[in-house]
DNA sequence: TCACAACAATTGAACTCTCAACATAATTGA
DNA sequence: TCAATTATGTTGAGAGTTCAATTGTTGTGA
């Protein structure tokens, strides 16, 4: 739908505003397409579960809360859970009760799954700087900062507000 | 995984590259979370499947070759195969053979289908608006344009080497 | 012309994600 | 103190995607 198909009361994309859109939407069903393909093959995961484990492994003891690890990698509660579950299956994680709230569950990354990040650590950064970082100038990647740091910025204020 | 965990022959990303992954990753992944839950809610289908009525709705005649469709959505056939059957099933589109070509099938968008598309428009407008464009000044609009584009053409290029 | 490779599209199973519903525990405030 | 509210996490069903295998068609070179 375009200009030439107007209704009131709705502001449509200018030609800058469409290609900007169609340029970062299909530059991220390209690319992520390719990164979850390159990562099933090259380590057996999706993106999403790697994810999981470089957040654990950055933590001190390797451990941290359910509610806190959904936030930090962006993810829904129930995606976490059916995740963790998989996770689990393999034996890359652990679930742990938590000590101060009877809530809660702590998830723990075990030496296995450790053992499995690192290895599969290399091909994924190959991939993001093949595909993403050393494509763009020093300045771009300044640019794309900037860019997704604000979308973030409003996507999380308007979550506050409903 | 970080530079501070050194293997031989891997490039890590360094502090700014990383900074630009990260928000380019967690924008991307909430943004699109809202996306296909917003036309979830108010238009009933998710957002590939918008995007598959948006590209046919630009043909004249309404109508596409699979493999094109696939290739303009940025798709798999095997994607785009299923999502033209539940697309099918609700009336929105119909396959039909392709005249030049016995292998090949024709999506058509009904009438049904554009009507469907042009109440869905606004508010998926609304939405990539709000979360990104309006979020943006003019020049971070033409550096998203610039950004994706190279993005797409890497891999593109990729594409056809191997 | 014919065998063989490449292309177009589909299929079904396995897997991931979403959504709503649920169970349990902590917190709030009257 | 205790009922109502809020928070944590899980579950199962339904929906979408992926991957490999399959069918049928077209193109190619000997």
């Amino acid at each position: 739908m375009t200009a030439s198909v107007p209704i009131a009361g709705t502001r449509w994309l200018d030609e800058d505003e469409q290609r900007a859109w169609r340029a970062y939407l299909e530059a991220t069903l390209l690319f992520f397409d390719a990164l979850d393909r390159q990562m099933q093959q090259d380590s057996g995961m999706p993106h999403a579960y790697y994810e999981i484990l470089v957040r654990l492994s950055e933590t001190d003891g390797h451990s941290m809360r359910m509610s806190e690890l959904a936030v930090r990698t962006r993810s829904s509660r129930s995606r976490l859970s059916h995740a963790i579950d998989r996770l689990e299956e393999r034996g890359w994680v652990e679930r742990a009760d938590c000590p101060t709230d009877r809530r809660g569950q702590l998830a723990h990354l075990t030496d296995h799954g450790f053992a499995v990040l690192a290895a599969a650590a290399p091909s994924h950064v190959a991939v993001v700087r093949k595909h993403v970082i050393d494509q763009l100038s020093p300045e771009q990647i300044r640019q794309l900062t900037d860019i997704g740091t604000t979308i973030i910025n409003g996507l999380e204020a308007d979550d506050r507000v409903g």
